[in-house]
DNA sequence: TGATGAACATGATACAGATCAATAAATATT
DNA sequence: AATATTTATTGATCTGTATCATGTTCATCA
């Protein structure tokens, strides 16, 4: 059947203009277009951390100084105030964080970060950031793309989350962390409730009322921090329907 | 009273870390970084295009051959799909509509954009637009900080939104058209209740209960698509509430 | 001018998901 | 190992907002 005269019955396949998932593209190409002498004063003006488990990386509201690459481990960025967070993203080795915080004359930290493995970060000055930036424009260009990148995974996840309800954002989250995060049908989550719920937009009790019936139904299995997805067909299938 | 000293009780004061106001920050500036010179290319590349009100500026999904820059007229920025659609932002003149499409390799529009007044848009080259950034190091920087500022505002309003409930989001949203949109007290808005109900996430009748609401309550005021501030006091108690 | 459809308004009802309460299980602390 | 504290779970209830139904006003057009 010739594809471009589909009926309006069978529309063509639509891309996923309405999963949240948190785009996991390769960072390491924006360094990639760096001369070696850059490299170098890239290198020669960076720290590297490592955070244990639990600890904060940086904290909304406080002064942007660094630019953090992600090297190993698995962090989260929340937005919070007293009455409740929201997870924007959770990011595995091989992202940046506080791109954001690039902007002239306020580069604060708009989001928290926090570390979910122990992780091992590199702090990049922002001001050689800014420096080579304003040197090499090839990073400058790959550096537009990944903020082009950040926004449209920003609008995408805010309007899916608008349209969907509790089961299909539940749904979603699981693909995602599945197909983005750990790539795999079988992940340990490192994720309370609680998390699960600000990652979600829900409370701790309907994100464990809708993963019982998950089990229940035999679209996903649960063995204490061990997560499976049994029915991706299913699970997409919940997610898309609103 | 030393400020610095506030106790647990007499806070400092926090940012708007909780509104969802469309920065509208003078977009011209970008431009003025650029030469006579690449003044002149961008000019000889350039469409003025008046549209109609109630005109379709892009519709997402398709390719995105232009960026456009708002010179008059009022434009709203949406994502649709069966099923509902979400306004992202609400952009008055003096702004730029698809900067994510300057993403390599996929510059298609992740939204659509809908001429609520007539409208006079300059229609610039993606190419040409491209071309600028990678020989003005300057304009490249600008646009970043666009960028930034634009990812900022998303994640800001997302948050706002997961946060607040239908009356604090209605508030925050007349707060918003009235400060940072047409910068008035009183206003006519050329959006329907529906588009209203859009913009806040809710149903129009929800949008109308509150209005009435607050019209009551002597908080604004309206007449037919008049609106008035009455107590900016009261609105943002209401849009910070939760 | 009256007719037709859209936008606006209001009331009644339904329901998804929050809140509250009360264990149970797991983790941390001594 | 014993105790304290957080996290997970389940059930009962409440509530904000959507949905549905119906009517009214307003704009458009034959």
């Amino acid at each position: 059947m010739n594809s471009f005269f589909n009926t309006p019955e069978e529309p063509m396949k639509t891309e996923h203009t309405m999963n949240s998932c948190t785009l996991n593209i390769a960072v390491e190409n924006s360094f990639q277009s760096l001369s070696d002498e850059e490299m170098l004063l890239l290198e020669n003006n960076l720290v590297v951390v490592n955070y244990k488990k639990g600890e904060i990386l940086c904290k909304q509201g406080t002064l942007a100084s660094h630019i953090m690459y992600i090297c190993s481990g698995l962090v989260k960025i929340y937005m919070e105030k007293e009455g409740g967070s929201l997870i924007l993203k959770v990011l595995p080795a091989g992202n940046l964080i506080g791109l954001t915080a690039l902007l002239d004359n306020n580069n604060v930290f708009r989001y928290s970060a926090y570390a979910y493995q122990d992780c091992k970060v590199r702090l990049i000055d922002i001001r050689i950031f800014k420096q080579l930036l304003r040197q090499n424009i090839e990073f400058a260009s790959q550096v537009i793309n990944l903020l082009c990148e950040n926004q449209i995974q920003t609008q995408t996840r805010f309007f899916a989350f608008t349209q969907k309800q509790s089961f299909g954002r539940m749904a979603d989250t699981l693909m995602c962390l599945s197909n983005n995060i750990f790539k795999m049908d079988e992940f340990e989550l490192p994720l309370s409730r609680k998390e699960l719920a600000e990652l979600t937009g829900l409370t701790p009790e309907s994100v464990i009322r809708i993963l019982s019936k998950f089990k229940s139904d035999k679209v996903i299995g649960i063995e204490g921090k061990i997560f499976t997805i049994l029915d991706k067909e299913k699970l997409q299938q919940i997610s898309e329907y609103g």
